[in-house]
DNA sequence: ATTGGCACTCGATAGCATCGAGTGCCAACC
DNA sequence: GGTTGGCACTCGATGCTATCGAGTGCCAAT
């Protein structure tokens, strides 16, 4: 690939993002950075056909980038220039006035990221699995039911709810309260250690339960992911039921947190139509990025759109809110 | 309006939900509960077309109920026969099996309704204002930052977080948790105590910060809003930008609650097309229904759909799944 | 190797005839 | 007098054909 084909499917990749019609030779000719005739480009445009950059739609008709070309495109990006001062300012506006709980503050970065970019947003939020235990506390509910209310250290909130046979009292739920927080505050809450024996039956019987049921909390982690921005898919495609189909998707927050994984693992943080192999994604791509919380690697954020994504836009902003928002969360 | 008009109309509307095509004389004269000729059945719908129940896209199409047409048509509903055996069970196992956090079972509601009725569901929380205060606990999050957990008698935790520009130690933080306990615990939510003198000045200041904190969070709603099924919109309709408006509108949620409080502030629960002001929504309609956990009024539900939509089992279906939902909470 | 020229392709658009579902009206009927 | 069959009429939908033009592939000239 020499450097004017190059030039030549940068100008078809930059065009049809713009435009979203095929381009012909005579558009991408009279790109600046091609200073050929139309001629020549037809020609090299054959050439990026049979290597599968670009495609045809039907004969007469211009050219359009496939995932391969869309691929080069993005590898060949500059390092990016970052985002625009109107874009910096929001970050760095939304980010002074973050405040509120964990789950909101998420939420909220899954709008503030939908908004810089104008396609859907994830948000996922810190693992729980790199968590210590800061705090756990018993409340009664009624008589027999209590709920256990644990406190992370990366500043999520879980909790679940204990049905008891036996009607418990207050002053045991205080006393049980004091003996499973000695014992499991500090812990990560990805191996809890048991709790010792307290003297009292009763008691002990409660914090038992009690630690499995925290122990438990720790495996799922639905409940941290936040989708932002779904109306702009139905901007970002004309065909209706394709709309149907990534809403649908979007939905399964599960899909979406393996999409996201999975890709980071790959060690990107573009994924560009089928290389996913999330099928009704497949007119998709993403621009993910991973954030770090005390320079532990916390959650992931990232862009979901069409493949015809204005990819430099999504990579800048993704990249500045990842980072922003890690080190809004390491210092709360 | 006689009877038989009254049958035309329902006609019309039950066939126009089904086919979503302007219904002509003919189909009307064939409906079972119709005994006229196709004839007879024209002079009625001009009738009815003068009153404004039907409207007619163009001379020489057939009728398609007005916003008038369907509110008749809902209004001369019988009170309804119930869910189908299948939904009911849907419902039943849903609950049976409810679990976990208050937001992670509202959450799943919504999904559970927007599956019942092929629509957009939504799920209000249980206002904060009616609660009473279970427990309240201070945590440190470093030593500057403090975490404020509030239990509220409905099952919903609150959270904030304080600032302070001067450490402090666990024993203060214990010491004030407790004396902040003993002062707001039993209290309702929406009209918090002040907290007396504990005979140390820097508890007394933690305290008179955490409890006005706390205070404020009675305000913010927002969290409590569920939408389900979004996905369920871009079936309804099949033009792609009253998707995009749908979608959005649905986004913003206070306009959402807003929305579901204004319907059931006037006394229904259904609120057809144009009714309720928002504009956006004007091709929507929407079943709501209240619950109540312990006898008192708590929260909302709704569907949101055309208004071309099934009326009669969104109704059921939002009946059966308030009541249920209430009980749920009332139990826990 | 590049380019201008040229015949060719094929989707898009427009014009036009046809079709048929549906209407309004009227006269006939019970 | 309400109901109905008959009938002329309307008008969107469908399908066909012609035209247009952006774009192509190829070739010969530079």
């Amino acid at each position: 690939m020499d450097e004017r084909k190059a030039a030549i499917l940068r100008a078809v990749v930059e065009t049809y993002v713009e435009t979203a019609q095929p381009i012909g030779s005579g558009h991408v000719a009279r790109h600046p950075d091609v200073a050929v005739s139309p001629a020549t480009v037809r020609n090299e445009m054959v050439a990026l056909e049979h290597e599968g950059y670009l495609y045809q739609p039907h004969t007469s008709a211009g050219r359009v980038p496939t995932d391969k070309g869309y691929r080069f495109f993005v590898d060949s990006l500059a390092p990016s220039g970052g985002l625009g001062s109107v874009e910096r300012q929001q970050v760095g506006q939304f980010f002074e006035s973050a405040h509120g709980a964990l789950e909101r503050m998420l939420h909220d970065t899954s709008r503030l990221l939908a908004a810089l970019t104008d396609y859907a947003a994830v948000v996922v939020g810190p693992a729980p699995e790199t968590s210590m235990l800061r705090s756990v506390q018993m409340v009664g509910l009624s008589p027999r039911h209590v709920l256990v209310v644990v406190v992370l250290s990366n500043g999520a909130i879980e909790r679940t709810t204990l049905e008891f046979d036996d009607d418990l009292g207050d002053d045991v739920l205080a006393s049980a309260t004091a003996h499973l927080s000695a014992a499991l505050v500090g812990q990560p809450f990805a191996q809890l250690g048991q709790v010792g024996p307290s003297g009292d039956s009763s008691i002990d019987a409660l914090c038992r339960v009690a630690r499995d049921a925290v122990a438990q909390l720790c495996g799922d982690e639905s409940d941290a992911v936040f989708v932002g921005g779904t109306a702009r898919v139905a901007q970002a495609f004309d065909a209706v039921d394709t709309v149907r189909n990534v809403l649908v998707t979007l939905e399964q927050q599960y899909v979406v947190v393996g999409l996201l994984r999975d890709v980071l693992d790959r060690g990107v943080n573009v994924s560009i139509g089928a290389e996913h192999g999330v099928e009704p994604l497949a007119e998709c791509s993403v621009v993910v990025a991973p954030y770090e919380v005390d320079g532990e690697l916390a959650g992931t954020i990232g862009v979901l759109g069409p493949t015809r994504m204005h990819y430099q836009q999504a990579m800048a902003a993704v990249a500045v809110v990842s980072r922003q928002l890690g080190q809004a969360l390491t210092e709360r």
